[in-house]
DNA sequence: GCCAGCGGCTAATGATGATTAGCCATCACA
DNA sequence: TGTGATGGCTAATCATCATTAGCCGCTGGC
């Protein structure tokens, strides 16, 4: 409905002029990535792709190598691009307390803005075969380990006060996971608009005392 | 693992006298529960439900009616059985604080005692036809509704601060349900401790003041 | 005007899997 | 001892799909 999504930076080795080719890919991608997402890895058929695409089932296959691939290809790069995200957002601060704001506005963004990827992404795991789910779940778990280290940083430094800073990751991660479930844009808040607010919150949930939010009320 | 499991009250109207026929049905159930939790619901087969509890795939239609129908008796029920723990703790309280910490509580130690099915629950909601899609979809929407209705009286009275009365019950429910996904009994907390300490991140997370937080670091 | 190969198509192929049919042992009980 | 229900089994049935085979038109370079 409303989705442009520039996914793929393209890949020319030899350095085609044309556009064509990898746009097909794209496409397919991008319809694999709806489909995937709307009724799942193992109710989206081949042809239910190839129609979404304008073509029959088996003509896919002359662009990619099987079902399989695609969701590995979606499941794979989303975590890439979701861990790329993170390190640059919290790269330039030094503050504890600005680089968790940091990190999180990027789980949230990220989520608000790829949401089907994020959402396929946490649900097909479990279709997706080795080596590769061992792969995206080793990235996660380097992933979730980031926003750990962060808040026990914090901790030591006396700036956070948890109980657990692995259960105040969890939380935090959990509640960006969500925001790919519900968020549309056009919706009440923009994923900015998001980010900045879910910020709040999870400092809010690390910060003994009360911490500096703004008192405007909008 | 560890799961005995106490589903379903016995609901026999003519009033048999041995237990086995209920059993049998029960020992279904949860094996389609788990193994719908461990492989998702389409990569379950009738033979390996069967498999679980020692009968070939057919024979499983001598005591359910179909592999639909074992879906949505795990969702629906779960569905209910959430809303009425969630009534259930907030029901002797008056304060707005002390309702939603109740809530929160209850609402992660169901996710930490009934993680298979809130997992299942979350995930197969799309494999569920209708029309029982349509009645979990809208049960949830009410739980989610006394969430944010819980958040908003607290407003109202100026007890809790919060920009968006929407996305902090977004927040405190998915970290919930976060918790499905990895929590075991056995581990670093109880279901009860965890729940006490969700109880109060989400607390903090809806109040600009710092909560009454325990000083005991462990 | 030819020809390679790209990219579509239809028709197999081969699994897999839910559900049904029909058979049979057991068992409670008259 | 007979009998009907109960609950299991094997062997269909009938779909649904991923993937492969093999065909063919177009197109771009020659």
């Amino acid at each position: 409905m409303a989705a442009p999504d520039p996914y793929e930076r393209p890949h020319r080795p030899g350095g085609a002029d044309a556009d064509t080719p990898d746009d097909r890919r794209g496409a397919i991608r991008l319809a694999a990535l709806r489909l995937f997402a709307g009724q799942g890895y193992r109710a989206t058929t081949m042809a239910d792709i190839g129609a979404a695409v304008g073509m029959r089932g088996p003509s896919l296959y002359k662009h990619v190598a099987s079902k399989q691939e695609l969701l590995a290809e979606i499941m794979i790069s989303t975590m890439e691009r979701l861990i790329e995200a993170s390190q640059e957002a919290t790269a330039g601060a030094d503050d504890v307390r600005e680089q968790l704001r940091r990190a999180v506005e990027a789980h949230v963004r990220y989520h608000a803005r790829y949401g089907l990827e994020a959402f396929v992404g946490n649900r097909e795991i479990g279709n997706l075969e080795q080596p590769n789910r061992d792969r995206v779940l080793r990235r996660r778990g380097e992933y979730e380990r980031g926003f750990r280290r962060l808040i026990e940083r914090g901790l030591a430094k006396g700036v956070f006060d948890v109980r657990s800073a692995r259960l105040a990751s969890y939380s935090i991660l959990d509640m960006g996971i969500g925001v790919a479930a519900w968020f549309r844009e056009g919706g009440e808040f923009s994923a900015d608009q998001l980010a900045y607010q879910y910020g709040d919150l999870a400092l809010r949930m690390v910060t003994a005392t009360a911490p500096a939010s703004r008192p405007s009320s909008g």
